[in-house]
DNA sequence: TTGTACGCGTTATCAC
DNA sequence: GTGATAACGCGTACAA
């Protein structure tokens, strides 16, 4: 490990000044060509790099996005790939725009507050990406003293219109998923949602409670059981549920669906014969099981990249906020909801 | 968006001056506590955060590390959880250890100069974690020049030796899973390898191959396959390998052991009764196919927080480098390969 | 215990 | 086209 060059050292050896390895550096126009090709030689053959950090100094700005998961490691763990899913998407659409990329990842807890500053210190990174961010999350407060753009992956909570997010109708969706169910037929539509805390959860179920009203059936309390996203809670949800007789089910996501389908089959039902199931998100799973499942499918990468593209147009001003995108879902027909293939597939976009 | 402050102006409000300030935030024993206590609560009234670039700049020190993790989008999101697992490790120590993390994911092509370069800067982050780099990687030939400390997870193909690193002994964890195999009784034992650019999968074939001899079994190249650590090709693979009549199957990892189950039920063969099957990893999916997988559990959270605390270590010149940390693995006993429970467990623990 | 002064490596603003 | 020079905000001798 040698000790690092600066420009200044490049510049002696190149035997011209500082600023003109600068300018090299920035691709600035106002270099000889011959200048330029010396200066590139020696940094080449120096190994040399710029010090990010004199750089952000004088420039006020890292290039760095921060991103932050404050989901619980077990359904950032769990055989869901919808985070996975996100960070590609972010990372993508981050890496293109010539960004780097850093992560918060798992709970925060009230009491760390370092790292909450650390976090949040407007010098570390040039604007911050929230991944389900819940209500009930420490951060959430900080928002408002953010000094620092933030986008938001889901609906918030609360100040919607005038925070940055990037999200699906999941109202809607939820809606035509449930519509579907009734058109096949089905009457005791039970539903399992996700973690309440989080805005997904909360709209899917008013969208499922939404089709019902609607369609004059009506909204059973004992067919609606709160669950996290996951296939175990998934699978206990669907367990209580069975007593109430449902003959279909509308799971919160595919996770979800997963965990129920297994304990519909294990009490001896089949499925889309005895109960239809609709999932969610339209992950490897929804694939993987068997039937495989009938879902409602979510641009989820596409959600990292988009609000990535945003962050960074909030950061260089060429977008004011508060700017909210909806990305478009669609209805995919699998053998669990028991529908004709010929109905294979029932478009959605919203927004 | 507030103009951002700096020591000087925290140092007038409280009325000290601004190397006073400076030792509070740096938790200097030098300061008064009544002073300490006055500068902190203007800190934290005017929400002051210390400007990390300048700090990084006069300390030498970014507190970042960074981590690669090259692989393929269609590895990192398949159905495995063991990029997430290796992510969700190293994320833990980082943050424990009070450092954030940068991320770089996905391919990253030889002409990508650009980010080659800027993945390098040693000005950027203190030091690099690779995870699972192939040996035919671009940066692979870059690692020599590399100016900051780096830990690879998994073995490395070349310069073993001077080469910080952390993994299990896959070559000794491939022989005991083989041995099992043979013990039950099982002649023809098939080989799905992983992809062949990593080590793991290369040393796990080694292993394989070292207990068939030991055995006296033959070494038959028509039961071994390649394949690449996905759901899909062990799927393919399985296909390919049926028509040789193998009795066992050494899959190089859980997610190419379950595709190729599906496989070998699909051809209407009886798992473990006409052919036994032993995975690697003890991932989620492990559990959730049916049989359930018999399996080489290696600690994959763990090995993530090895990399980085063993990282910071040499960081802070705690050790020095070149250091190899060696996990121990343990086969868990399943129904996917016959053996009866009371086997249930066979540990071993390498180094 | 507190304050002063210098340097970290870069970009930007001038001159030439 | 090129070179000098002043910030950028902080840590740290050194002095008081």
């Amino acid at each position: 490990m040698k000790e690092s060059l600066d420009l200044e050292s490049i510049a002696r050896k190149a035997g011209v000044s500082r600023s003109t390895v600068s300018r090299v550096i920035n691709d600035s126009p106002n270099v000889s060509e011959q200048t330029r090709q010396r200066v590139l030689a020696i940094i080449e053959q120096e190994n040399f790099h710029p010090n990010a950090a004199a750089r952000a100094l004088v420039k006020r700005r890292t290039d760095i996005l921060g991103v932050v998961i404050p989901t619980s490691s077990n359904v950032f763990l769990s055989d869901n790939n919808y985070y996975p899913l996100i960070l590609a998407g972010l990372n993508d659409a981050i890496r293109q725009l010539d960004y780097a990329m850093l992560m918060w990842l798992g709970e925060v807890t009230q009491d760390d507050q370092h790292l909450m500053r650390k976090l949040s210190n407007p010098h570390l990174t040039d604007g911050l990406i929230f991944v389900s961010l819940p209500s009930d999350h420490p951060l959430y407060a900080k928002l408002g003293r953010l000094r620092q753009p933030f986008v938001m992956i889901d609906r918030p909570f609360t100040d919607v219109e005038s925070t940055n997010y990037v999200s699906v109708d999941n109202v809607r969706a939820a809606e035509i998923a449930t519509e579907h169910l009734i058109r096949l037929g089905r009457r005791r539509i039970a539903h399992i949602t996700g973690d309440m805390t989080i805005t997904d959860a909360y709209d899917r179920l008013t969208g499922y409670k939404n089709a019902l009203r609607a369609a004059g059936l009506p909204v059973d309390d004992s067919l609606i059981i709160e669950s996290t996203f996951n296939r175990e809670t998934g699978y206990y949800a669907m367990q209580r549920l069975l007593p109430h007789k449902p003959d279909a089910l509308f799971a919160a996501s595919d996770t979800v669906a997963a965990g129920a389908l297994q304990a519909v089959l294990e009490a001896g039902l089949r499925v889309p014969d005895d109960l239809s199931i609709v999932g969610f998100d339209d992950v490897d799973v929804a694939t993987q099981v068997t039937p495989p499942l009938t879902t409602v499918r979510q641009p989820i990468r596409a959600k990292g990249e988009a609000a990535a593209r945003l962050l960074v147009d909030l950061v260089n001003h060429r977008v004011s906020a508060p700017q909210h995108v909806i990305l478009p879902t669609e209805l995919v027909i699998r053998r669990s909801c028991g529908a004709t293939a010929t109905t294979s597939r029932e478009v959605m976009s919203a927004q």
